[in-house]
DNA sequence: TCGTAAGTGGAGAACCCCCTCCACTTGGCT
DNA sequence: AGCCAAGTGGAGGGGGTTCTCCACTTACGA
């Protein structure tokens, strides 16, 4: 109901949303290099109508994207209230890794947007996860020399996983972050059952 | 000295020569995306001359990565003959794993080659893998739920840091290693030094 | 009901890619 | 020296992409 949506009238407004939602599916399914054609075809509208909404398609790739970095946001937030800080740190990377590897899309989205995220929300969230890195150290249960760009290598890491069909990297993403959580703490469990990953799965 | 490189002409066979060369450094620096255009325009010939040599794109990233794919298999069946199993285990994940975080094509062309392979050499080095596998495991180094698929994981997983620039790759891929390293055993070791992956340092 | 501003679709411009064709050049044998 | 098979470079065909232009259609207030 911003006044920009309710400018629109009520069949562009309608438009608008489906183009959006087809984009979410397309780039979770395909990743971002899928044309703004089959968007708009999918859709079922032109793609004239498509670049009047969007000017562009990074724009396009950032309003789809907002809403899975809002929830990254909260879920670190949420983890910063969790009176057990080693719990909330595993939930942070586990939450996290599982949208990166459910969504084909969401690592390049999130290098797309990076440069042009508000460097306010950038920190504001970098300062929350390094809070909760202080605490689970302090905690004793967070290895003493884990550094909070960790996480950075752990997206990445997991980002690596993004070409397997969706269950595939799912497990697989399960596992490797069962591996990292257990060097990242002091102490051991058992894991996830081993991902058969021969290439041939990988492959689509 | 093959018939083939003999039958050429001289300048033809430097011109391939340089051409190969090259396309290793381009695919190194940019991955496989880098043009045709650009690798003859750096070795100095004519497009034309490229495609006589290599017919198509696809066989010369086979062609100049065949080398490297070779360096691998050698890794492998030389950690075989390592009195100390886990030692040679590790050395076997360090070394793929720095080959790759150098090679920003790697991991693209290993893909591309893969169905092409010979299944013989496949089965061979994945053979050669298990056997060092079990060696480790039964060694007691090794934790007893590691997978030999595991080494597709950690593969994929260190993939995800080609991106970045070189340096920065490599430190991190030594972190990661290091980590993964550190859940296969049974026992602790000091890490690498932490690397300030933020992400304007791994977007070039 | 009807006028008009808002919205639309599809053709095509501009660009980049892989790969081919062909008139020209050149190495190396006689 | 001279011949010619072997080798060459650059223009351009064919297909893909993002994004624009413009004649047509449609929602909706008066």
């Amino acid at each position: 109901m911003t006044a920009s949506q309710s400018q629109l009238r009520a069949d562009a407004q309608e438009n608008r949303a489906r183009v959006l939602a087809v984009a979410r599916e397309l780039f979770a399914e395909r990743g971002l290099d899928v044309p703004m054609a089959a968007i708009a075809r999918r859709a079922g509208v032109g793609v004239a109508t498509l670049y009047r909404r969007f000017p562009t398609k990074e724009s396009l790739v950032v309003e789809a994207f907002t809403e899975q970095f809002a929830i990254c946001q909260a879920v670190i937030e949420e983890a910063l209230v969790d009176p057990d800080p080693w719990r909330g740190f595993c939930t942070v990377i586990e939450k996290v890794c599982l949208l990166q590897a459910t969504d084909r899309g969401f690592t390049a989205a999130f290098v797309a947007t990076f440069p042009e995220m508000h460097s306010e929300v950038r920190e504001r969230t970098w300062h929350c996860f390094g809070e909760l890195v202080d605490r689970a150290r302090a905690g004793g249960q967070l290895r003493a020399d884990f550094s909070p760009h960790d996480l950075t290598l752990v997206l990445l890491a997991n980002s690596g996983l993004a070409g397997a069909p969706v269950e595939v990297a799912v497990a697989a993403s399960q596992r490797l972050v069962a591996y990292l959580l257990e060097s990242f703490r002091t102490g051991t469990d058992a894991l996830p059952p081993p991902v058969p990953l021969s290439l041939d799965l990988v492959l689509q």
